[in-house]
DNA sequence: CTGTATCTAAACCTAAAGATTTAGATACAT
DNA sequence: ATGTATCTAAATCTTTAGGTTTAGATACAG
């Protein structure tokens, strides 16, 4: 363990960049502050894991865009890889998709190429101190991607999720066990009814559903959000 | 419509807030600032989706804890009137959970009423420039629990998923036609084999999910993220 | 108070699903 | 060459699932 207290004790930060010349600039640049320290620098996803396993650097400053590995594997391998390493996204391209799946799967922050290096130099000191951020330009960006995914799926729910509002409370009931793999027979023991009542209602969801078995009904369920009544309440915790 | 080239334009805010004093003194704070206006205040949120319709702010600032109508709601309602209004959230509560959740149904931002009044001033102008913004002190969290949400869906697939591998690429295909709501007879067809075929791979698949029957092999595939050879070709795109 | 919706449940039947055993045809590795 | 895994498929049987009709008991609104 690195003491903190240590005044001599620099970021320890690894490069990855498939460009050799990038690689170069920015290890120029990250070796003029003088609480930052290039400790090694690849052009290469693979051979910089076994330099992350070889360095334990603080932080790891990994271009997006590489032609073997690119980066989004990349991070969930250096993730997986249980150290304390925390990666930095770097990328030319300005793209709400890559900025969303680079957090997504663990990225500490995402700096374009084209900003200020100082950018860079913020992130890599924000990042040390345990903080996820990204620069104010890419914000936006993000959340209206994080908040797109939600309202398509939402979307999706209530265009053809109608058909479940025609299903009465019990016949809910039902389908939520259903969903959850009982057979009629469950249901039945479940519920306090006969098996007969319960192929009853269980006919008029497939009607109501339009759908020919179970199975069917399991998965209109599961695509179009059924949430049961009950659940519903349990979940809307304010 | 107003005239953005107005020079006498002021950002038009509308306030929510169950607490009255609170309510007022954030009134009088907004109305401080000169490019800022109060145009409307509620101490509850149905009379408030009122005041929206019939003032159509700019910004609706508001308060997330109330008793009647808790504040996700509302802003869901509010996004669901397709006006331009923009929500910026304001709680007293630095909860992770609760920042996520305003973020994801359609919040601008999300002040904490601890922290100074220029924050929100700020937000305001941000938010009304088209920005999402979240404050420094609030990133890291959001960007935590957005993570982790995605570390826990890939452990659970993990370590049930496991029994998914034990399946035969033939298995496989079956099975994903049966997540598709196909019955036997469908599955035999389309993949050229008797039904005594499918049954057979089914009876294998049971055993090897250690489930009973088709629904349950189906929920056991989709809770554990199975994806079929074919498609992972199809959806693996870099 | 009467029609409508809902929940209950029976009888009856057909079709599909699930369990089990056996076995031929490949293919692949030791 | 011989064992192992996989894919195929049949026969046979039991158990669910699914379809249809009918009907009693509430409950609720016009």
């Amino acid at each position: 363990m690195r003491s903190c207290s240590d005044f001599n004790t620099k970021i320890r930060v690894l490069l990855i960049d498939d460009n050799y010349n990038h690689l170069m600039g920015i290890r120029e640049l990250i070796n003029l502050e003088n609480d930052i320290d290039v400790v090694a620098a690849a052009t290469n996803a693979n051979i910089a894991l076994n330099l992350i396993k070889k360095y334990q650097p603080d932080i790891v400053v990994m271009d997006m865009n590489m032609p073997e590995k690119d980066g989004l594997t990349a991070i969930q391998e250096i993730e997986s890889l249980d150290s304390n390493v925390k990666v930095i996204a770097l990328t030319a391209y300005d793209d709400a998709d890559l900025i969303f799946r680079a957090m997504k799967v663990g990225a500490k922050s995402y700096i374009l190429k084209t900003m200020a290096s100082s950018q860079l130099m913020n992130a890599i000191r924000e990042v040390m101190q345990g903080k996820i951020c990204l620069p104010q330009g890419l914000t936006t960006g993000f959340f209206e991607y994080f908040q797109n995914s939600f309202k398509q799926k939402e979307k999706a729910q209530n265009a053809a999720g109608s058909l479940l509002a025609d299903l009465t409370s019990r016949e809910e009931e039902v389908l939520d066990l259903l969903t959850q793999g009982h057979n009629y027979k469950d249901v039945a023991n479940i519920l306090f009814i006969s098996e007969t009542t319960v192929k009853t209602h269980v006919n008029n969801i497939f009607q109501k559903l339009q759908v020919n078995d179970r199975t069917q009904a399991v998965l209109y369920a599961l695509n179009n959000g059924f949430v049961s009544k009950r659940k519903q309440r349990t979940t809307t915790v304010a």
